[in-house]
Parts: C-alpha cells; sequence; structure tokens
DNA sequence: TATTGTTATACTCTATAACTATA
DNA sequence: TATAGTTATAGAGTATAACAATA
C-alpha cells in the first residue's frame, strides 16, 4: 500500500469513527430523554453555572432564538428552569434542576468510562503513540480552518 | 497526569476532531450547495451506479419517505434525476447527472488532498503509531456498539 | 399479499427578521 | 439607542402511518 492509500484509509477511518461515536451518544441519550444539541446547551450550563440566554446563545455559537427553543424543549423535560434575572428584567436565568445537575454528572462519570473502554486495551506506548498523532493532526486541522475552511466528504 | 485523565484528555481531542471535520465539511459542502445527507446519498449513487431509492433507504439507514425528500432536493439543484425504472413500474431509478457526477469525483480529490495535508507532516513512525491505535479504538467501538450501545457525551 | 414510493402529520435543529420590554 | 428574548416564518433532516399503484 503506498503512503497516499495508507493516508486515505486512515482518514476514513478517522470519518468513521467520527459518525460511530456520534450515533452512540444520540442513542445513549435518547435513553435520557435529551438530544445533542439540548445535552450541549445542559453541558455548558454544568460548567458556568446558572446563565443568561444571551451566554448561551455566544457560548454555543448559534442564534438566540434557537436558544429559546432548547432552552423550551430542557424546561418541558426538567433538566432546567427558567427564572427572570435579578438585576436586569430584560434578561432570563437558566439554571440546571437537580434531575439536570446529576443527569450532567453522571454524564461526566459515563464519558470516563468510555475513555476507560476505548483506551485501556492499548499498551503504554500505543496510547502514547496514538495521543501523539491525534494531538497533530487535530493541530494541523485547526491551522487549516483558520487559514482557508475546506474539506471533502 | 494519571492514565485517567490523560485518556480523558485522548476522548476530548478525538470528539473534538470529529466536530472540526463535521463543521467543516459542512461549509465546504455549502459552497457546492450540498448537504451532508444528500451527499452522502450522492456518494452512494456514485458508488453504487443508478438505483432505486428503496435500495438507497437501506444503504443510508433512513426511511423511504426521508429518502423521497432528499432525492427531492437534489433534482432541484441538479445532482440527480429520476426516472421511471424499467422492469418493475412501481419504482424510480435514481442516477446521478453529470453535474453530480463531477462534483463527487471532485470531492474524492478534496478528500485524499485533505488525507494529505492532515498526515504529511508526521513522520513514517508517527504515522504508523497513529494507524495502530486508531485500529484499535475503532474495533473496541465496534465491539462495544455490538455488544450494548452506551456511551457519555 | 407484499413491495415501492407517496401524501399526511409531527418533532428537532437551524436561521433571519420584526417586535416587545427593558436598559 | 442598544440589548434580551420573543413571535413569525422558513428550510432541512428525521420518523411513523395510511394509501396508491404495481408485483
Amino acid at each position: 500500500m503506498g503512503d497516499a492509500e495508507r493516508r486515505g484509509t486512515a482518514l476514513g477511518q478517522v470519518l468513521e469513527l467520527a459518525i460511530l461515536l456520534n450515533d452512540d451518544m444520540t442513542r445513549a441519550l435518547a435513553r435520557d430523554g435529551l438530544t445533542v444539541a439540548r445535552t450541549h446547551l445542559l453541558w455548558e450550563l454544568h460548567r458556568r453555572g446558572p446563565s443568561t440566554q444571551r451566554v448561551l446563545a455566544d457560548a454555543l455559537g448559534v442564534s438566540p432564538r434557537n436558544i429559546t427553543g432548547l432552552v423550551d424543549g430542557l424546561v418541558a423535560t426538567g433538566f432546567v428552569t427558567r427564572e427572570p434575572h435579578p438585576g436586569d428584567r430584560r434578561a432570563t436565568l437558566v439554571s440546571p434542576t437537580g434531575h439536570g445537575t446529576r443527569t450532567a454528572s453522571r454524564m461526566e462519570e459515563e464519558r470516563a468510562h468510555l475513555a476507560e473502554l476505548l483506551f485501556s486495551t492499548m499498551s503504554e506506548r500505543q496510547f502514547d503513540g496514538f495521543a501523539d498523532g491525534l494531538e497533530l493532526v487535530l493541530t494541523r486541522l485547526r491551522e487549516e480552518i483558520t487559514t482557508a475552511g475546506k474539506a471533502g466528504p
């Protein structure tokens, strides 16, 4: 196998990994009554503590209108609450409920468990080699994106 | 840094890589008037040649109704055609247009270019280490999915 | 009776634009 | 005048269920 072909194979595997991880997460979240987008919001809230919708819109990089919808869904399913912001009557403060906090914490544990599961079969040397390559690929991709912004399927 | 922490960092980087690749592809496809889902269909068509919608539904793992919508979009934007199936008057045959075929071919080239860009800075040894680890991670994840089907965010 | 694709209906994520209430 | 969040509108992706035409 030539270099180009081996690189193509590796890229294919990276893309497959991305798809499998995404599908797996989507399935797992659905069991909790969550979607990927709503979980992303819950996650930011878990990290930042109670926040205005404006802050969340900037954090997630989506429109304020979109945040309204995501918060609507999370309120309806009991993961967050919407309360008047003390001090700015235009704003609302979104906070995780107990259920929301417990769910986010559990997801942290499950993520650690997944990391363990994926990497525990590797030898120290294998893991280091993988981690080094990963770091390089990520750096290269970040550069490429800030430079131009183009890719294939 | 302990093992658990290093594994957590690596998983985080894998997830970031997945997100960056997805965003990058979405942006690039939008310039061609395509979306990820429509491109996936065009791609299958490019590989399989003219196919019925039923076959495409099975190939993409989505509902026949969804294929109707995706094909509608691709017909409207000139990437594929819908014709009566000779031999089964229930079915329709979806085929790539010249534009569709050219676009798919160009995407193949761009993909090879991306692989080159991501991996060309690595030494032979680095690449091999990364590819080995990637193979292991993918195998482990596939196992996990067929076994149960659970993960974190 | 089984299969192919459609119409009908619904939910989620996403965006822009116009508008309300407040700063 | 500027900001926070909403309503209004729109498009894309996804699903199930009912139905038509054909096998």
